[in-house]
DNA sequence: AATAATCTTTGAGCTATATCAAGATCGTCG
DNA sequence: CGACGATCTTGATATAGCTCAAAGATTATT
């Protein structure tokens, strides 16, 4: 089905197996290449957004060392899949993904998006198991930490662990905002918010918070959004009209914040 | 407002105060009275399921001394509110909480239900700062563990680290989960998924799987779930006219939870 | 470059759930 | 015990967003 493909996490902890027992479709044939680009946290420029925040040299050298950076990912080439065993926690150095879970309906529902200076894969700490897939969205590349290996640096390192809880920590913040979101929200006011989120995100990472490329298609979105297709198409369209965006298929322009604002929080008074 | 009330974390770490500087209505007044009860993580029935899982005799008997056992809360007294600095995390002993945040429109929106053995509290973890209330649905009691404490004992104790990392996980998995339910499920499939993980937290501490109290009214379900009263008790009323459960006030029975099951996986084809 | 596949938009009608309203029941407290 | 406030139920109606449908745009494949 594809000319190559990645390890997972369920099975390229072993760097030497060329041809790792995988049961999925697109299966990996390539091996890695960890540490073949000079890259390290040192000099990556998202370490201060990282795992590695506030680490000192000595420490972050540590960390370093147990990070595999594994090639590249092409579009709709899989971290891990669901029930896949849990074996390493991702940060996303480039691109993005989004995670989803299947109903055996096909109809996916994507779980979250994930993009660079973000962490994928804590939805196995627990369960040792993947509850959902993780799959880029565009070519993308990834830090992979084996997480029994993150546990023993962090026993040692008290910023890492610290810097860990936190990340976990803003996880859990993260996930019970969209639960609001979900329970309380509008459409519009979730494709407002939605908006708005992706914008700080990419604000966090140096991007323009103001223009940017949406990574995935709108039925994604709808799918995260809990909406039907046609009802974010409907809402970016209307956004626009009302003359708060500007929407070139995926290129978006927030033209107006604040109002966008108003929108989410109009029902607070 | 009221005769007697909780320090809370914001303020209770120093237990020789006792006018703490609080901004609340219902500003607590009274000392805690810690390790008042002969109970310890040692000889709590919910050891296996809290944080002391798989920690040996002098581990337990570490994690026992920055544990602090707080009277016991009436019903409504908050432990901590929105935007009130992050100190500890709680588990509950017993009783129940729940935990909301508020939309100035008045309409709460709850966020999570918290029965015996499970920890509330880990929102406020990334930004030190709780990003929503909890209250306590009954007469309800809890341990309280300073974080800061926690996290120096978790480099000590390798399983204590490890079982935490663990227990932010199960939240991120099960806040995952909410987000599948809340953005494609229908009403009636996210009310027998609701009765169904009552259900089974409640097996969890050893009570029955197939008749128990629920301690939240059915406004709470809704906003929990992201539906009107109405909605929540034509349910009820509907699931029981289907057999499937049988409804008095607050006290549930599952009579058919296969077919509680079938409902919620009913797309699965 | 042509074709196929996927994604996006727009329209028209439908339905699940919200909203509004009113009564019934429960729990609490004087 | 009696009464008030909170909670729960049930009915009637409204509507936000879904479903179905079809055409246009974009992206991928040969």
């Amino acid at each position: 089905m594809q000319s190559s493909n990645h390890s997972t996490s369920a099975n390229n902890t072993n760097l030497a197996s060329s041809e790792p027992q995988d049961h999925r479709s697109n299966a990996p044939v390539v091996k890695l290449c960890p540490h073949s680009s000079g890259i390290s946290c040192g000099n990556c420029r998202l370490n201060e957004l990282c795992l590695p925040i506030a680490l000192d040299e000595s420490e972050m050298q540590q960390l370093d060392d147990i990070v595999e950076r594994n090639r590249p990912y092409k579009k709709a080439d899989h971290i891990y899949r669901q029930h896949d065993d849990f074996k390493s926690i991702f940060a996303v150095r480039s691109g993005s993904f989004k995670t989803y879970v299947l109903s055996s309906s096909g109809a996916g529902r994507v779980t979250g998006f994930y993009l660079p200076g973000e962490i994928i894969g804590m939805d196995g700490i627990a369960d040792r198991v993947h509850a959902n897939s993780a799959i880029a969205l565009e070519h993308s590349s990834i830090c992979e930490i084996p997480f029994s290996q993150l546990e023993s640096l962090s026993l040692k390192l008290p910023s890492l662990q610290h810097n860990f809880f936190a990340i976990m920590g803003a996880e859990i913040t993260k996930d019970q905002k969209i639960h609001t979101i979900l329970s309380s929200y509008s459409a519009e006011q979730r494709i407002a918010s939605f908006l708005l989120g992706v914008s700080s995100r990419y604000a966090r990472v140096g991007l323009s918070p103001t223009r940017f490329h949406l990574p995935m298609t709108r039925g994604d979105i709808g799918e995260y959004l809990g909406l039907t297709v046609e009802t974010v198409s409907r809402l970016f369209t209307s956004l626009q009209k009302k003359g708060l965006i500007s929407v070139d298929n995926r290129e978006i322009a927030l033209l107006d914040k604040e109002e966008l604002r108003v929108i989410i929080g109009a029902d607070e008074f």
